[in-house]
DNA sequence: GTGTATTCTCTACAACCATAGAATAAAAAA
DNA sequence: TTTTTTATTCTATGGTTGTAGAGAATACAC
């Protein structure tokens, strides 16, 4: 009935209870698999096209085959949409890490905007979470917190490159970090939604525009 | 088999084939009332709730009572999201009508920003609408030609802007348009998601903060 | 090889959906 | 009133979904 992985820590030790049991697979390994089947599904043929059959086919198994790892469809789902926040959130720590001020501010929303197939896939798979976050509970607190946490990772950016006077528009940092909110966000749907026509060229033209009008001062010499 | 109303245009012309016939309901005018049930059934359930039956219950009807007014279902979703977009795109013409510059982009931009319920519950249901375009090839017809309109819209009010000098920041049309595009489409996901940490003051303030950035030297005065 | 715990496949099932169409009600016309 | 046309309800159907669980296949220990 229960399964023996965690659901989230793999427990390498052994169970003591009688003698030694054979495991097979790696649960959590297993679990990662699925997510990524489901990545790929949802990519593919949007959320409407994510069944369970679908899943296990596209991680090459069959219809019952994910029940002892996920028990519901929906602990799926919502495993899968952690999993590439927090990837996200991976590749922003290490583009950022040991940078400050604007360079930060500029890695970390490269690693956001859609500028690869990797990131326009994952722009298409955060929409279909936020229309479920707008109706479900528990991913509206997922979603909720992994705003909190951009938003205070730009602003921790924005108040450095202030000090080192890499920004001096006289504009409130909240309203800053807001625009940047609403450009990383908008860029993910323009994006997601006629990929070819919005090309990494102009994304990125388009933020560091942005950047630089953050510092009039600048912007104007470079005219 | 055939209902006698016309897709878009009511006939009132009794037709001369036989003698009078009664038509008791306007078809177009109940269309336009099923299109409103269908919209408050996604604001309030998400478009996952939105079946025929609960529609048709919102309605006012029963399950089979709106196949005479849209025979299938796609039918329905697809006129409902192309009402919505209609409607703001008309409160966008009322809203600039005679307005130039960067006064005509204020009122544009504020009339898609989601400001009050109305606009909220239109966030809310145009998030399901781009999940759905992803997929559809017909949808994604109908999102690209609304954001080409209204990028075209953006772009003459920019270009009267830069006419009357209200914007002299050297960055490209272009550029901007897209920033603004992000802006608004961003703003409508943040204010969907939690509304209530994102009030209309904050809205303004970030959109009023953006267009001031736009003429730099006035910005630099005004601090 | 034999036994055992595990993993997966396969079938089954109940719920729900969009849709179709017969049956019924209503309302105007004669 | 009676007839005719329209409008709506109601029931039925085929398909799809998530979930459950029995059984076969698998891999290890002895």
């Amino acid at each position: 009935m229960h399964h023996k992985g965690s659901s989230h820590i793999a427990r390498s030790a052994p169970p003591v209870w009688r003698n030694e049991l054979p495991k097979i697979v790696n649960h959590d390994q297993r679990r990662l698999e699925l997510v990524d089947a489901t990545w790929r599904i949802i990519a593919q043929h949007g959320i409407e096209g994510a069944t369970m059959r679908e899943i296990a086919a596209e991680a090459g198994f069959a219809n019952g085959a994910l029940k002892p790892y996920f028990p519901t469809k929906d602990s799926l789902i919502t495993f899968a949409f952690g999993h590439v926040f927090n990837r996200t959130n991976q590749r922003i720590a290490e583009r950022t890490a040991g940078k400050v001020g604007i360079e930060a501010l500029h890695g970390f929303c490269q690693e956001v905007l859609p500028l690869d197939e990797d990131r326009i896939n994952e722009a298409r798979i955060v929409i279909p979470f936020w229309q479920k976050a707008l109706t479900d509970a528990t991913k509206t607190e997922l979603h909720e917190s992994s705003m909190h946490q951009w938003r205070a990772g730009l602003q921790v950016h924005l108040r450095q490159a202030r000090s080192r006077g890499e920004v001096t528009v006289p504009i409130k940092d909240e309203d800053i970090i807001n625009q940047l909110m609403c450009i990383l966000l908008g860029a993910q749907i323009i994006a997601a939604m006629s990929p070819g026509e919005h090309l990494p060229a102009q994304l990125n033209a388009q933020l560091d525009a942005y950047l630089l009008l953050l510092d009039p001062a600048h912007a104007i010499e470079s005219r």
